[in-house]
DNA sequence: AAAATGTTAAATGTTGACAAAATCATCAGG
DNA sequence: CCTGATGATTTTGTCAACATTTAACATTTT
């Protein structure tokens, strides 16, 4: 059992960190449900490991949002409304906007000299992506995009900040997934925060990220009305 | 010994959330140097506890930003650089445009009917310490008035975060603050952010907003350049 | 003398056991 | 049938001990 957690290999150098990363995953994928409750005991014997592993692995992950810790009851998956899936799209476009903005600097001052290739050839791939439906291929390359200006902006701690955010929405992310609203309205926008970057126009850039993303909400949110989930 | 620890209960349900509390107000303060080393053992004893308790807070506080935590080598007080700075300001800015803007719309909503009655008394207060030249009150104030917006924003999340950004800056904090640069020019932006807000003016409050932080950040540079410390 | 190697001390990583709290099942009383 | 007390069981909180890794020092070699 063991074995199987060592071969996926994310945080190698510490037991507790391996524990980590997979109680990570299985939050993400989905194995573990929101609200749902995480046993120290089960969680320890299941892989293998001592019950202060697992805790240990459950501490340094409360943090993130992903888990709530109540005193003397345990760790439960953090259960994402609706209302808080608002705050997070805020922060993330308020985040976003701000990189994109310190991307368009960063390049006026000569700092990114192949940022706008980059961008460019993302779009071209994603417009091949969308003439031929692949929605899975246009899923990667948007993350890719939205990474690519992250680290344009030069502000790691943006980064971190803003996975840990997107993170956060992954049961969001489940549902919307699939229903890809509007690819195309999409791409013009990553077209409109490309120019402005190009140009070095950085209030251009911050609002063109700034409409993408609650643009992006919104457009959600009139979706998940119309044909709501089973789960809360 | 532990009593002397309880009795600072900021986190009274754990002992482990206790040190937490701690060792936070250990590096915020001071009391633990930047780039300094945190001996599980020495912690422990010192606070009377087992070396596993020391340990889950430490864990505990890695992800803030606050500790730097290396395998096998242990935990070390983060050393903030310039350069992080920066981009802390940047994301800080970000963050607190993002919440004005909020604020202006939930205004608007009329979700915030007390919340311009409750800035214009801070601005109030704030003329008064000002005339007074008492420091000590501004800086109570001023750390008053960003709470009140974040809180207005209606969103806990970017709080969270928030406060999170501005703790990590704590050594600039100490260093800065004696040398509180242009309290009238803070006031007259606070002003500026107020009208805005006042108005339900959600883009002239994003822009008064920003320009308050890069401002604030733009001014503390200027100095720390011309006088800077010991410590790097 | 300087670099490389072997040895020892100290710190971290991990575990299992005990103590305290919360949950659950049971059952008496209304 | 519901309500609330009571004890058993489960689960978390804390601790002390063992294992492993790192850092410091002494020794050897060039």
């Amino acid at each position: 059992m063991v074995e199987a957690i060592k071969t996926i290999g994310l945080q190698r150098a510490t037991l507790a960190g391996e524990v980590r990363g997979e109680i990570e995953r299985m939050i993400v994928s989905g194995d573990l449900a929101a609200g749902e409750k995480l046993n120290e005991l089960s969680l320890s014997s299941a892989m293998g490991v001592s019950r202060g592993t697992v805790r240990e692995a459950i501490r340094s992950l409360a943090d993130s949002g992903l888990i709530d810790l109540i005193a003397n009851r345990g760790a439960f998956v953090h259960k994402t409304t609706l209302a808080e899936a608002r705050n997070l799209y805020d922060l993330r476009g308020a985040i976003f906007a701000m990189a994109c903005a310190a991307a368009a600097r960063r390049l006026r001052e000569g700092a990114e000299p192949r940022l706008i290739a980059q961008l460019d050839r993302n779009l071209e791939q994603m417009r091949t992506a969308h003439d031929s439906g692949d929605t899975a291929k246009y899923y990667t390359l948007n993350i890719a995009f939205h990474d690519m200006l992250l680290a344009a902006s030069g502000n790691p701690k943006a980064k971190v900040t803003y996975d840990n955010l997107v993170r956060e929405m992954h049961q969001f992310r489940r549902r919307g997934l699939s229903l890809v609203t509007n690819v195309a309205q999409s791409i013009a926008e990553h077209e409109a925060i490309t120019r402005a970057i190009a140009t070095g126009d950085e209030e251009g850039a911050r609002r063109a990220a700034l409409d993408h993303i609650t643009g992006g909400f919104a457009r959600y949110v009139t979706l998940a009305e119309t044909q709501p989930e089973t789960d809360a």
